[in-house]
DNA sequence: GTGTTTAATGTAATCGATTACAGTACGCGT
DNA sequence: ACGCGTACTGTAATCGATTACATTAAACAC
């Protein structure tokens, strides 16, 4: 029904390879017979078929960023910062959110790998089953990974510096005069970043030439926004006979939960406990006391893995090593203090 | 390169037509034929041309969400909830945020206005010129609007009750016994939930037999996320000679930035100073001390809106009515006390 | 005037699925 | 034995662009 390029081609008086040149590769094509084509499609109001195009050019010019949920800040600026630079590079970007659902993260790699489906791949689902993500490496799809890393997999990845943002964080508290500290930490079991801001925690401990307590380090399943569970796990650690003197979250998420628990309990922040976070999201400057917190390079890590996935795309080589950390940042606020001050 | 129809057809000694027939309505196929087709699929790891399929069709599977940043929280929900609605109808969605630049919509809407592009959009941009939706709007694609309303737009739309949102938070501080309070609300001239805000603010004095202080009602042009000319708004109001002794925030964002100034000035909330924000966003649980906001059911929007597009695009007729209003709800935390008190 | 290059355009094959239409074979009723 | 319906499958047109290759005309050199 709508105008194709052949009424197009007719209504300008030239052939539909003269319509596509003037569209694609204009300078192969006169200045008049250009302006009949402009004028005839302005005239019948023509739309290319974009269908089309992409069968004969094999090229859909969209990316698929695969994400566990779009309300997590940090992911959030991951996103809007790959989206910047995918409409820089005249891409559109297919949000795919799993949800920690694994049937829906197969879904998804499904339609992906299908032919003509997009052009690249950004993965940032941190929680996944290696199974999962091999089908999409397998695959001859351009692929870049943010926050993951299995062995076997080859590849790039992109990581924020979680060895240290936890090191900062539980080095700052040791400073402070902390020695009972905890860790609230994540324990997908494919969860790299858990891994490593697990030895983060550990190293800062070595560091002081000491040892954390290995029962004050406490792994949880649940996703962020799991909130009671996370809170359960928090009153169990203020509960026991011998309290810790602060906690170090692995998320500002995670510490603000703290920071109700502690409200509830008639516990002062930071005289009776000091807490840390991660990400540095916001409300971090809101919360009262405003919360001491890593920051970290969302958008950044979001730029460089769409240069690096258009690197690939164009068979470019890529602009940075294939296994890169992001430098993290400790933002100090009013959460932590001496213990017993 | 990769296996498509034919080799599969070729290996399964059928022709191409069973072999669609065989993935698209199997019912049409005998069992056995079925099983040889799909055995030779495995072999070849055959992937369909989405691409051809398209272009054969006419259809996409795709819907666009248009809207202004990935990162406000309503917003946010709205998405997740879109795209739940949207997988189980077996569509993906392609985010457009146009981050309040009109050329970036223009190309957005340019983009899906393409054939073959997407099959339906939904609009949830609430700060766009009449002239750019209406392109949309012209074209013959399937479209609901959330929380937009132009005069002449003949699109389905489904709001928030803004007048009553504001009206709720205004009558909670005008029972309270406040008279001097102002309101904070954005004022993009086509921006149809701050026309909403400011009658249910004007509504609520009126049910109370009083009238505004129209001085006190402060409108601002930028967007939530630009904090610096909000916290000089806020700072301009708090230096009145008679300064209110509440202020009505159009959403949770900027109340935190009224927390954040009247700390910086040692006010106390609320002894010295009511707030109310709208959103019921997840800090305002944890801001101290907690917020009283509104509620708006953000989920709920996201799911009518899929589905009353779904509708639209199967000629099916709509579940709710073209013009709805979502009910909200006012949250009383501790933000309010009685003037003075 | 002839040969050669360059610029502009046209012809037609092609991308890979879907599906209308046309068989074919078999079973069943009479 | 014949007609007819049912179940299954094949043939080939079609969707709407892109592009390799062919063609034409003009420009230019000598």
């Amino acid at each position: 029904m709508p105008a194709k390029m052949e009424d197009v081609a007719r209504l300008a008086g030239v052939s539909t390879a003269t319509v596509s040149r003037a569209l694609n590769t204009p300078e192969l094509v006169s200045q008049q017979t250009r302006s009949r084509v402009l004028a005839a499609i302005e005239e019948l109001d023509y739309k290319l078929n974009l269908a089309a195009r992409s069968l004969r050019t094999n090229q859909t010019r969209t990316i698929a960023i695969v994400i566990p949920t779009i309300s997590e800040p940090v992911i959030n600026q991951v996103v809007e910062a790959v989206e910047d630079a995918a409409i820089n590079a005249d891409y559109t970007l297919l949000v795919c959110s799993t949800r920690g659902d694994a049937q829906r993260e197969q879904a998804y790699i499904e339609l992906i790998t299908q032919q003509t489906a997009v052009d690249g791949v950004l993965y940032i689902s941190p929680r996944s089953a290696p199974e999962h993500v091999l089908k999409l490496a397998r695959s001859t799809i351009p692929l870049v990974m943010c926050n993951y890393r299995a062995d076997g997999l080859s590849a790039p990845s992109i990581l924020f510096d979680h060895v240290s943002s936890i090191h900062q964080a539980t080095r700052h508290l040791l400073d402070l005069g902390h020695r009972r500290i905890a860790l609230l930490n994540l324990a997908a079991p494919y969860y790299y970043p858990a891994r490593m801001r697990r030895e983060g925690f550990e190293q800062a401990f070595a560091g002081a030439g000491l040892a954390p307590d290995p029962s004050l380090i406490v792994q949880l399943e649940q996703p962020t926004y799991d909130t009671d569970e996370w809170r359960a796990a928090i009153e169990a650690l203020l509960d026991r006979p011998n309290r810790p003197t602060a906690i170090v979250a692995f998320n500002d998420a995670v510490a603000f939960e703290v920071y109700a628990v502690c409200r509830a309990r008639g516990l002062r922040i930071p005289e009776d406990l000091s807490v840390t976070g991660c990400d540095d999201t916001l409300p971090a400057r809101y919360v009262n006391p405003p919360l001491t917190t890593v920051r970290i390079p969302a958008s950044r890590q979001g730029h460089l893995a769409m240069e690096y996935l258009l690197a690939c795309m164009n068979g470019e080589s890529p602009p940075i090593p294939p296994l890169t950390l992001l430098d993290v940042e400790l933002i100090v606020r009013e959460s932590c203090a001496r213990p017993g001050a």
